[in-house]
DNA sequence: TATTGTTATACTCTATAACTATA
DNA sequence: TATAGTTATAGAGTATAACAATA
């Protein structure tokens, strides 16, 4: 080993590895989840789980889905979503009915009660959200935006 | 022309709420945290729940750290931070001793087991993080970091 | 009295495995 | 046989409330 490279002329180009990206992933992101599970769960006196959340959204966007879609869109198994929509069924938030062309699936549609629950969930959350966030500068959100939107076509779907 | 703009001509600048960047947190944040989790919980036999995961590096960052420490750095009740250093300690992978100075309080450390074991786990949900970033470009990297950094300095402590 | 921590209780989330009903 | 879903079981995470030990 005879060639050591100059350090004092050449700066050496930041690395920034994908290994030091994924550890600050690791790092950040289940602190940002804690302050939006705090906020779900405070948010004007019952609340949702972020699961539960996340679920009443999906089926808000897609009525008529089945427990399996719930499944795969929640990144959980048949049987955790199954469980999950049964308990949104149980408090009147979600209809489940039987799918009238495939007697195995379940047709699920949010109803009333539901959707005003998400709603103000939803409004609670982005507010305390946005409060954190409260004297960010555009570029602070602008950098957020971006570094948000390549970690979703990262981390969704694929 | 004096009142109506020219829509041609001046691009609308965006207006990047807070309230959007919320919405857009909320979005994402969970979905990556999924695949944490699912990583976390596959690597190598049985691995460490996210949480656990957590506990177990700030103990090893903060020899002889209390529980009400752990449990503040988690962002949960004493109780279930006294449910999680318990489990831990009866794994073998934390040693609970109590303060020579302040009796009432613990004094945790980690043991050969448990830094063994974060080791694994740490590097195999990097590896795994990484390779979810698998041909993103320096740009997509530096726009994850700064992205991240900004939700740092807004969710971690305040 | 105030602080640190544990225990009791009751949820939800989550997985795997075994099962039913429908296609 | 294959697919959609449920049920059974088990363990972790989480909170609140009540309690014990120490300062």
């Amino acid at each position: 080993m005879s060639s050591v490279p100059d350090r004092r002329r050449v700066a050496p180009p930041p690395p920034l590895s994908r290994e030091a990206c994924a550890a600050e992933v690791i790092d950040v992101v289940p602190k940002v989840m804690n302050a939006m599970r705090t906020s779900m769960r405070r948010s004007i006196g019952d609340g949702l789980s972020v699961p539960q959340f996340r679920c009443l959204g999906f089926i808000d966007r897609h009525p008529g889905a089945s427990v399996s879609e719930v499944a795969a869109f929640l990144g959980v198994t048949l049987a955790t979503a199954s469980a999950m929509v049964d308990r949104l069924a149980r408090a009147a938030y979600v209809d489940a009915a039987t799918s009238e062309v495939d007697r195995r699936r379940s047709a699920l549609t949010i109803r009333p009660p539901g959707r005003a629950l998400l709603d103000r969930i939803r409004d609670g959350a982005r507010a305390d959200m946005a409060a954190a966030l409260e004297g960010a500068s555009p570029a602070e959100l602008s950098a957020v935006m971006d570094g948000l939107a390549t970690l979703k076509s990262r981390f969704v779907h694929g």
